[in-house]
This record gives structure tokens, sequence and C-alpha cells, in this order.
DNA sequence: CTACGCTCAGATA
DNA sequence: TATCTGAGCGTAG
């Protein structure tokens, strides 16, 4: 193992994080950016086939990327999309986002206009507070 | 196989 | 409006 190389490679990394950073707070400023597509440009590797295994888990976050900034949706608009009915189940995969803003699920909400869950959690709670904020910042540009 | 959930439409008061 | 069904279905155990 050439440890020069492996020291150009964890810099190289590092330096992609620090522009991640970057541009997750022009982001929340209230710029317009695609983040997932910025970090696709940067070279970050998400490693999406391993966590989403699933072919269903599959459908429901590509069709999710397809939501653009500013934009809302349901969870049985995304059902109609991938053509399933399985809310809930969309739901399931949704709380288990391993990368929450870069895959937008904040963008999602209940059909009748409730806010919906979070990170897991449906309840009256910080998390729900956080998505209203998300989308908040989303509108105001 | 069972239980669960970031849902939804319908019923009831 | 608020609260309660049951349907619906992929996933984890």
């Amino acid at each position: 193992m050439n440890l020069k190389l492996v020291d150009e490679c964890e810099k190289n990394k590092i330096k992609q994080i620090f522009e991640l950073k970057e541009t997750i707070l022009e982001y929340l400023a209230g710029k317009n950016i695609n983040l997932f597509e910025t970090i696709k440009e940067l070279g970050i590797d998400l490693h999406l086939n391993d966590k989403f295994p699933s072919k269903f888990s599959q459908k429901v976050y590509s069709s999710l990327l397809s939501v653009k900034y500013g934009e809302l949706t349901n969870y049985s608009e995304i059902g109609e999309k991938i053509g399933s009915k399985a809310n809930r189940a969309i739901g399931n995969i949704l709380r288990g986002n391993p990368l929450p803003l870069i895959i937008p699920c904040h963008r999602v909400i209940k059909k009748n206009g409730e806010i919906g869950g979070f990170m897991g959690i449906s309840e009256k709670s910080w998390q729900q507070t956080l998505k209203k904020k998300l989308i908040e910042i989303e509108h105001s540009t």
C-alpha cells in the first residue's frame, strides 16, 4: 500500500466534505441549490444502492429525487408515480432516509395538507418543526 | 407468519 | 372540526 496515495485520497475526501458543507450552508441560507446534483458534481459516492437495497425503496427515492426545489408532494402522489398504493410503506422507506436534505423527504407532506412526519417521528416534535422550516426556506426565495 | 408505520378516505358525532 | 375506523402493502423480525 502506498502511503502517499492513501494520503492524497484522504485529502481529497476532506476537501469534498468542506465543499459540501459550504453548499449546504448556502442552501440553508435560501439559495436554490440541488444538493443531490451538487454532490454528484463533487464526485462524492453516496452508495445509494447499499442504502436502498430493495426494488421498492429504490423506486421511492428515485421518484423523490424528481421533486424539485420549492415543490411539494405527498405520499400517495409518489405511490401513483411508482405504481403502488402503499402510502404507509412509502413513509416507512422515507423514515429510514439516511440522507435527509440531500434526498428531499422534507418535500413530502400529507395529502390533506398536514406536515407529516420527519426523521422517523410523526407527533408534535422538533423534527416536524424542522421539516416546516426547511419548506419555508425553499419558499422564501 | 406477525406486527408495524413520515398514510388515506370514509364514517360518525 | 375532531377523532376513529379499516384498507392497504412493503419491510423487519
